[in-house]
DNA sequence: GTGGTCTAGACCACC
DNA sequence: GTGGTCTAGACCACT
């Protein structure tokens, strides 16, 4: 399903969480889709199932996925994760890394280049399905 | 100088490491300016002094100040700090975060007026003295 | 009947139970009156007749129905659901969630008005026919 | 510090978590008061450290402490618990606990008396310091 | 078979 | 010393 490294130091459920976000809001994997249960992720990654459970624990805080003992976990539907903090929290951090590369010398033409593309290839992506 | 908050889980060495990058790239730290040295701050913020020399070392391997031997520790200027890998690390963390918030349902219209403020704060900013 | 949520990681036999004591509580269901058939409410709700099974025996040890071999299931009389044990627990919950509220703030005239709203919803409600 | 039951089926974490909450609540742990390590509470309660982890982990979620590396665990202030799902919640869980007790037959007057008990004691307790 | 809890014991990052 | 991550493997509750 993906790929692990665990040479960063950053945790691997961490790295999990992260890359089912993306898959997520990517649109590759979909609203009430069935994801692989803990023992099966486990074996394919070969790393130990209390790690995927724990990343699986994380992104059902975080609103992305629920799970239902005996029948597996489910990908959530978008309007579950919105939370006010976590909305203030990302334009933080959009205005933070902005300002950052702009500090470095980027040419603020660029920099709106570069986001222009960005919502351009979200309108043409896969979530109008 | 600035407020810790050591309820956050962050490590507070990384909590100094952003203030200081938000004050520089703010543009209230200047570049050449001279920064406290490891045993005032320490005394000031009421830690340890190898926290803070952590946070100084830290900022010194991202490129945000340089360190002379017997003088002190002094803030870099813009264009040490530009680095490839970072610039694009950078953009890969703003288009996540914008196609976070997409993905949550903010509308596309709302998000391009944000990003808008973030460019006209910058060019009416301190930045142009 | 009625709804199920799958997302809440509640069990689903005991959203059945509760949802049984509220429709009880509330009036809805009379005593003596007659429940649909484990294999009815099972093929209504798309779900396995042993997760039905489960809830309808959890129910009529909680005192809130009765079964008859060959009749069906029935709603008991107020009095027979009576337990001290339950009403001590009860009590004790009532009092560690208001306790709570105050803790984090609310304040006691807006709980107390709160709460007065629920003894004059239940004065002039169903349960004087 | 408090005594388990490891009959009941429920959790231990969960045990130590509402133990806490407990603890909290009725103001004899006091905002920013150090809690045991995972470790020492641990030996003490003779239970894996990871299990003590994981409540404390569940207590962070939830606003009631804080834990900083290095350092150890400690209580947060009442406003950091504060959250509007939580307030409906608890409301929600007194008005049907209420309601079942007034349906077993608990004479209204009585159930009246036994809250303003609460908060009679409320008002006269340790949160006042 | 599914997710959830728990143990025993190792290792790392932080202060 | 502190909290945090990870493994290996057992057992339970639910569908």
């Amino acid at each position: 399903m993906f790929q692990l490294n665990l040479k960063t130091g950053k945790p691997i459920y961490e790295q999990i969480v992260d890359k089912f976000k993306e898959l997520i809001i990517s649109g590759i994997l979909k609203p009430d889709e069935k994801i692989p249960s803990v023992r099966d992720l486990a074996k394919q990654l070969t790393i130990n199932p209390n790690t995927i459970q724990k990343a699986y624990r994380e992104l059902e805080y975080q609103g992305y996925i629920y799970s239902v003992q005996g029948l597996g976990s489910f990908i959530s539907r978008p309007d579950q994760i919105m939370d006010l903090n976590k909305v203030e929290y990302l334009k933080k951090q959009i205005h933070n890394n902005i300002c950052e590369l702009l500090y470095m010398g980027i040419k603020p033409e660029e920099m709106e280049g570069h986001i222009k593309n960005i919502f351009s290839a979200w309108k043409g992506g896969k979530h109008n399905d």
